[in-house]
DNA sequence: CTAAATGCAAACTATTTGCAACGAT
DNA sequence: ATCGTTGCAAATAGTTTGCATTTAG
């Protein structure tokens, strides 16, 4: 692991914030104000194919890194918010069901965050 | 509903393919020559604002439209593959572990399909 | 006649790549 | 000395937008 790596990797699992590239690299800045862009986006890369964190896609978002710990995601389909949430592990259920291994699952779960009801109001 | 409108919705809902909008596009010119990507792309959006379609985002890949009848996905990790499959509905599991409301759950599985496994030997 | 939909080109966002310079073994 | 990493700029992919023109109600 290089400086930037073990950098960017801290970042994304010392925050709790799923953060995009780009906060990604506004938080590197304040430590290394060198660094570009393209380093960043090249490490965050290296470190998912290595498996250490997670990637997240959502509809209409730029894509977002976290802990690889398993966990669900709770979205706020309104404003894009994301929030851990730890639920029933499907693995076994999913299965049986399939009737196959697989390598992993990924389950979100859609909802207006407390936030964005308000502003409903 | 517009002509293109119609005609992009049947292109998506006669497919099993989960297509791209590159796709819609190629085969909409197929019918309607002049077409061009940004009508595509705007009527996919006035589709999938209206709910009328899914749209699946997977981590690298170009977004996909899908029915809008609920399933889940199984996704190949190695080529993107996408397979339908029906499992389990988790709908009334899931409000009792959350504790409240939500809009809907999106699930995929990740597997290596036959072939890429094929490959792989 | 009006409002919405289309074609087209340009803009934009997110991301990747090529390459020269740099840094750590 | 070598090889991977970085900075930088340019390229690419996917998508959206502005605007003049066409189309449909």
């Amino acid at each position: 692991m290089t400086k930037y790596e073990k950098e960017i990797y801290n970042i994304i699992t010392d925050s709790t914030g799923h953060l995009t590239v780009e906060q990604i690299y506004l938080e590197l800045k304040k430590k290394c104000p060198k660094v570009v862009l393209a380093t960043v986006y090249n490490n965050v890369n290296k470190l998912w194919k290595a498996g250490r964190i997670r990637k997240i896609s959502v509809e209409n978002m730029p894509d977002r890194y976290d802990r690889v710990i398993k966990h669900d995601h709770l979205i706020c389909q309104k404003c894009g918010r994301l929030a851990d949430i730890s639920l029933e592990d499907l693995t076994a259920s999913l299965r049986g069901q399939i009737g196959e291994e697989f390598l992993f699952y990924d389950l979100k779960i859609f909802y207006i965050c407390p936030d964005c009801r308000k502003k409903d109001l």
